[in-house]
DNA sequence: TATAATACCGTGTGGTAAAATAGGAAGAAG
DNA sequence: CTTCTTCCTATTTTACCACACGGTATTATA
């Protein structure tokens, strides 16, 4: 029941290219950089995502990619879609039981519904203004 | 994303036992059979389930496993923590910057949620009143 | 024109976890 | 004492993750 890191970095580079949305192509290098990634490996991220149209590149010098659409109209359900594939608990959902059905298929909906009201614009710059207790991240 | 064939299967076994709850001791070979699944593998699937006292044995001819509790007083939540670890879209979650680690927490509480509020005497008799149109399956 | 910066592309690789499989030992009922 | 079942410890197979590597193509700039 995990996010890889394909999604987590995927949405760490739209993350970043929604901050400097407008400004031009940014490179994988600077991403890289700022957010002590392996550019390479984020190289393997990014083509799925101009595949999906996400993205546009820039080849050459002074080059680099940016988001297709406005940041306030991608979601995270987007991006961790085209990384993850369907966002489902379980593969092979409509061969479960009912019961058990009904259970991932609730589950499902919840996580969708997180994931698709939240845009690149909610991510961009959170202040983190709510107060949050250690105790918070334990279950 | 996904919840293992450890979770889905545990809870299998967990609603088969809930299903026969007060019938005395019920065999792996039985759940097994009944479910299509590797008896052998049940086994370790329920190796975890007797150390957290979920669920209690009978060795011997004529043995096998009981609930320990009520099916009302058992969540899937109980049964999933157990065998997939604790519920949480990613692992090092307090490392995130701010604004991910709001969106992994939305997510981890919107499926505790769903799991915690899900009992077994919940799943063990589902009728499958839902009309279940098949795009429910597809995002 | 030359050089540097960048995207693009395929393959390799070590590690880890999932999903079993195999083969028994020990306890209980008949 | 035979059969049924839990209990325990490997071993195997498969797949995926998380990169690393080495190159080619494209473009801006000096």
């Amino acid at each position: 029941m995990k996010i890889s890191t394909k999604g987590r970095y995927g949405l760490t580079i739209m993350i970043e290219l929604a901050r400097k949305y407008g400004e031009g192509p940014i490179s994988l290098k600077q991403i890289a950089r700022d957010n002590d990634l392996s550019e390479h490996y984020l190289e393997q991220l990014i083509a799925p995502l101009r595949n999906a149209s996400l993205v546009k590149s820039v080849r050459g010098a002074y080059g680099g990619y940016m988001l297709v659409n406005e940041p306030w109209n991608i979601t995270a359900g987007d991006v961790i879609r085209v990384l993850e594939g369907p966002i489902t608990p379980v593969e092979g959902i409509e061969d479960e039981e009912p019961a058990k059905q009904a259970l991932w298929l609730r589950i499902r909906d919840a996580v969708k519904d997180v994931l698709d009201t939240t845009t690149l614009e909610d991510l961009k710059n959170h202040s983190g203004d709510q107060t949050q207790d250690e105790f918070m991240f334990y279950i």
